[in-house]
DNA sequence: CACCGGTAGGCAATTTTTTGCCTATTTCAT
DNA sequence: ATGAAATAGGCAAAAAATTGCCTACCGGTG
């Protein structure tokens, strides 16, 4: 599978080795990785490139990951975060997990474990990676409940076929709803099967 | 106002004294408490009661708390869900946060903990809606689109109710939305207003 | 007390969405 | 070539959501 849309993570941890040997692990294995060792850091590299996946420390000095995470929220409030810490306390799992974190990992990382959480992720964002995320984003304030929930409705069908390869009949199934509606929806919302799947196999 | 809703919790552990020292206390506060020691019984009183609130340990014999609840979801996918346990791995906390845990306690509960997280749950969120995450991703795969949709278009309108301090006619105006619609809305999701916004200035 | 602004419900007309039934097209294997 | 399976579209009935209009309640104020 090549990269059909960009996946750039953001790893950000004050421990600069960490910082170097994931990011040289990540980068052998094709992904753009950007780094930062601080909360400021992550937020110039997030101003100024297209970020899709944040990874971060869970203790950091001045401004935790938790804290980051929350400050990310306001302006990205989609992106998926993952954390990583050594000595998590439970309540600290439940507030990154609160806080929408998707995955939570234990440090030392196993670069292997990242790598494959990674994976995941591209897969089941690929619907948003490319038009659909922006959308999103852009359309957290100001626009209507209306176009919002649309917004989302797409992405959704749209995640499933991708995850389903163009299988209509298991979008159904996983999607439980009518195929004469998928359909209609399809094109009310602008989803193009066929697009999806040849997107997906370049 | 009293309770103007049924407040009836389950509560599931193996370990009968800990189920009847935190009954006790919970109905010495005012809060329908029926009690299970395994998964089985708990699924009886599930169908034959209408339960709000399901609050469960994570090891049990037999069934876990997160088997358990994930057979939950199948037939009450909204319902909220806390769990405790005493040695969690974090990985369990994170499965059972990516269930849709809404709290995960550490074992022994302090009561008072317990209790708290009760009312919290009583009072606004009845639903799972917790993080923008939550609704966006719909947890676990499983669910169909309408519920997801419906999910999110919860958190839409809860997040922009709270933005606004419960005025209406605000949100109304920043949802572009008409009022006779978002009051119908509110109610088939289950949006109370003033439990709300009576959160919000606790 | 009467009035006003903000909020909410009843009801019916209107609009939109969903669904079922039937048919067309494409692809793939026999 | 023929048939089976998967995907789509037309169309109309049925169901659901939206809207406007009117009324009602509540808390504060003149």
């Amino acid at each position: 599978m090549k990269a059909m849309a960009p996946h750039a993570v953001l790893l950000v941890d004050d421990d600069l080795d960490v910082l170097g040997a994931n990011s040289r692990f990540l980068r052998a294995h094709d992904i753009d990785v950007l780094v930062a060792d601080s909360a400021e850091a992550a937020f110039h590299r997030l101003a100024e490139h297209p970020i899709d996946v944040i990874v971060t420390d869970l203790r950091m000095p001045k401004c935790s990951g938790l804290e980051f995470a929350a400050q990310v929220r306001e302006s990205r409030p989609l992106i998926p975060v993952v954390f990583f810490s050594g000595y998590a306390q439970l309540s600290d799992v439940v507030a990154a997990m609160k806080l929408g974190a998707v995955e939570f990992l234990e440090k030392p990382v196993e670069p292997d474990e990242l790598l494959q959480v990674l994976h995941r992720l591209r897969q089941s964002y690929q619907g948003m990676l490319a038009s659909p995320r922006q959308a999103f984003e852009g359309l957290h304030q100001g626009y209507s409940l209306k176009m919002r929930v649309l917004a989302y409705e797409k992405y959704l069908i749209e995640s499933c076929l991708i995850e389903h390869e163009g299988n209509i009949a298991a979008v159904l199934d996983s999607l439980q709803i009518n195929r004469r509606t998928l359909n209609d929806k399809m094109i009310r919302l602008g989803i193009s099967r066929t697009a999806l799947i040849s997107r997906e196999d370049e």
